[in-house]
RNA sequence: GCGCUCGUAGCUCAGUGGAUAGAGCAACGGACUUCGAAUCCGUGUGCCGUAGGUUCGAUCCCUACCGAGCGCGCCA
């Protein structure tokens, strides 16, 4: 349950009442707290409905929602400043981890994310996309809302068909093939890859592994293989797809044009293979037929031009499936100002896996998360490592440290009731914000949001931390108590939610 | 050329159709006998890329332009 919803249909009900007007009412945050807890704009749209000014609209409705509500509504400039009193604020926080907040839809939600190519270790862009689409996971699974994590594997084509064939060529000690795979991981691979093991397989393997280090998991892995292994990728597309599917030039094509798309797209080459476009499309309807109503996948910013073609997919099917891209923009990485290549095959490919071990997963975690995904976004490993002490993940993580070790000291002791502060205050009702926090952040699937709720109401910790004691003369100030212990429970589980841990000591 | 993303303080970035646009870093000055100083408190900075438009109100929505990145394969 979000605090608003604690607040929201009283003010709704008492505005109907007054005005006689129902008309949906958002509670707004002000920029300056003094002005109050909460705001309504509302005045401001009735105006032209009720012919008045929004200041005697907004003058008569602060009167009728101080008169009929806990609350207490003042008008100024047409704005309705809410305050709420401090007892309904110690009182939902009291009780509200215990309820988690829901988040209204129907939808079963398969999130794709990853899906790189099973050829090589994965870089710092991946470890963007799983952690986002990890952290998007933990939110909306937490709202109540059913949510699969998939990573595709593109175990099957000529990309493939070129790896391995570098790796035979590495393997027999002979030069790889033009536009081969170089570096140093095909070595690496051929040292610890048995000869049971196919080498994808391994590749696979070491990828899982390196997600595992940062903590992101996946429900299922699909492998593009399974695909095309009856032989009938083109055959069922033509089945569903028969009028958007035609021949030209010796190829089969499939008409995305009649979907909003820039060109048309080969489905099947003029030398008899499949592209990939091809399986995703077989994909992407395996999924709907699972019973999948809205696909999300997390791809990076280079894919970009892809989106129409699977967006003319989706609409070819006729079905009621939400589709959905977010954009990750790919992470320019530095080591000391320089600038690193990302490439697969290139040799100097800094590894996922490397910058996990380098920064340790919370911090890396944190990093890849606090910008929004469509932010370009720089990266200076040499940066990253120095400013580790100084990193917001541990100013957050401290604050919890510090919260906990109030609590273990207090245990005990007498308890007594003193007054409350404006610092009491403030940070209950921070806690309060959370849920509603949380719920905005999955409406939007904007999971940046979190991490910039957590550093505020450390912040606020911090602060609260050097003004208010909670134990003094030998006793804890009980509802002060409450108040951090609540404070505790949040970051932490806020934290969670973000994959990063919340020590007790540190 | 066309398309997508981005443009906010010196730097890295939040932010919302609403009130005087905010944090962190960096700089400077204070605060440890006291629940952990990995902390706190104080001191500045902005044509919110430019120009129009919609609106009672635009940094936010629309259009054009400028700049940065990316894409425009019968690659994946």
């Amino acid at each position: 349950m979000t605090f608003t919803s604690t607040i929201l249909p009283l003010i709704q009900t008492a505005v109907v009442n007054e005005t006689g007007v129902d008309y949906p009412i958002r509670l707004d945050i002000p920029n300056d707290p003094s002005h109050g807890d909460y705001a309504l704009t509302i005045a401001f749209s009735l105006a032209k409905q009720l012919k008045q000014s929004p200041q005697v609209i907004a003058t008569t409705l602060a009167t009728a929602i101080t008169t009929n509500t806990p609350f207490e509504a003042t008008a100024i400039n047409g704005f309705i400043n809410i305050r709420i009193p401090l007892t309904h604020i110690l009182t939902y926080l009291e009780s509200s981890l215990d309820t988690p907040p829901h988040l209204e839809t129907s939808d079963r939600i398969l999130l794709e994310y990853v899906s790189a190519n099973p050829t090589g270790p994965l870089h710092i862009g991946h470890g963007r996309w799983a952690v986002i689409g990890d952290c998007l996971y933990r939110l909306l699974t937490y709202l109540g809302v059913s949510v699969t994590r998939e990573c595709y594997v593109n175990d099957a084509g000529h990309q493939v068909t070129l790896f391995n064939e570098s790796v035979d060529c590495v393997r027999k000690g002979i030069p790889i093939p033009e536009n081969g795979y170089g570096g140093d991981f095909i070595p690496y691979l051929v040292d610890h890859c048995g000869p049971d093991q196919a080498p994808i397989d391994f590749v696979q393997a070491y990828q899982t592994e390196t997600l595992h280090r940062m903590d992101c998991h996946f429900d299922g892995w699909f492998s593009e293989t399974t695909l095309h292994k009856n032989g009938r990728i083109l055959a069922d597309i033509r089945d569903m797809f028969g009028d958007y599917v035609y021949e030209k030039d010796g190829a089969v094509w499939f008409k995305t044009t009649h979907f909003g798309d820039d060109k048309d797209r080969v489905l099947q080459k003029e030398n008899g293979d499949l592209t990939y476009f091809a399986a995703d499309t077989l994909y992407h309807i395996h999924k709907i037929n699972r019973g999948y109503t809205h696909l999300i996948n997390i791809w990076g910013a280079d894919h970009h031009g892809y989106i129409k073609r699977m967006e003319s997919v989706i609409k070819a099917t006729q079905k009621p499936v939400k589709f959905q891209v977010i954009l990750g923009q790919l992470v320019h990485l530095y080591k000391n100002g320089e600038p690193v290549k990302m490439s697969k095959r290139s040799g100097d490919l800094v590894a996922l896996r490397s910058v996990i071990d380098e920064i340790g997963s919370d911090a890396l975690r944190y990093f890849m998360i606090e910008k929004k995904p469509e932010l370009h976004m720089d990266f200076d490993l040499e940066l990253a490592k120095q400013k580790t002490m100084a990193n917001p993940v541990y100013y957050i993580q401290y604050a919890h440290a510090r919260l906990c070790r109030i609590i273990e000291r207090s245990e005990g002791m007498p308890g007594v009731t003193r007054d409350l502060n404006d610092g009491d205050r403030e940070l209950a009702l921070m806690g309060c914000r959370y849920h509603n926090q949380l719920v905005e952040a999955g409406a939007s699937f904007n999971v940046h949001h979190i991490p910039s709720y957590l550093y505020a109401l450390a912040k606020l910790c911090h602060t609260f931390y050097t003004n208010n004691p909670i134990i003094y003369d030998n006793a804890v100030h009980t509802e002060r108590l409450h108040i951090i212990a609540t404070t505790k429970r949040i970051l932490s589980h806020g934290l969670s939610l973000l994959g990063i841990s919340s020590p007790q000591k540190m």
